[in-house]
DNA sequence: CAGGATCCCGACTGATACTG
DNA sequence: CAGTATCAGTCGGGATCCTG
């Protein structure tokens, strides 16, 4: 497919449940659960711990749309105290390789967006 | 650098200016508004046309913060009436790739991901 | 330990009307 | 044409308290 092609399919209206999705996986705190995931299985409190930032509510509720999505693995241990462990499956390994595609760009792009947000001031150019 | 070194980056302290760029790239409206631009330079009405769903006030707010970042140049032209041209700069360009890679991904795994969520029920996995 | 339930505020976003 | 201004509604998301 051509790279026309695909932005094609991010606009045009059979695009709506690809946008959807993108949506989703670009939120705030989707990129960074399965980036720290990316590790191996980790437990709640691990996630908790090593996600600076992130309330337990948004834990949870990310890590369940995680679960729906097939993205994340959930496995709990009938014991006490509980134990909950959370793992990538093929599919959310799968979206390591694109989502650091982005975070790529962004670490590389990072000094220039900052530059020119620091001289922002109508940089709009007149002619006519 | 290696993948892990990459997800390090997305996930540690230093890497918050990264998630704060990222989340701005990610959001409902800066990714489609690039990929309309990958076809060139448009107008401010080109592009409400083009982004169905987008209203004017969103358009003004997501050109105007794609212009401070430096991703979007803006060109008026003192004309009656007036003429606004929005295109693309080198490093919004350089965007298309990482987001095509993205959007790739989830054009590739949109059928596992809705069949997951149609059959999602307590899909949980219980041991011990 | 791993969350569920609640309260609440500010940000995002759409709709509408107005202007240079 | 290309916005700005204003109002209003929704919702993301944090803080806190509670439970199996």
């Amino acid at each position: 497919m051509s790279e026309y092609e695909h932005t094609c399919m991010i606009r045009g209206d059979g695009g709506r449940t690809i946008r959807a999705i993108l949506d989703q996986i670009c939120n705030k705190w989707t990129l960074l659960i399965v980036a720290t995931l990316d590790q191996g299985t980790l437990r709640f409190t691990d996630l908790h711990q090593q996600i600076p930032g992130i309330s337990q509510r948004m834990l949870t509720l990310t890590l369940r749309n995680l679960e729906r999505d097939g993205l994340v693995s959930r496995t709990v241990y009938a014991e006490v105290p509980p134990r909950v462990e959370y793992a990538l499956t093929t599919t959310g390994k799968s979206l390591i390789a694109p989502a650091l595609a982005l975070a790529g760009w962004a670490i590389e792009h990072v000094p220039h967006i900052e530059a020119s947000r620091a001289t922002y001031q109508a940089r709009t150019v007149t002619r006519g």
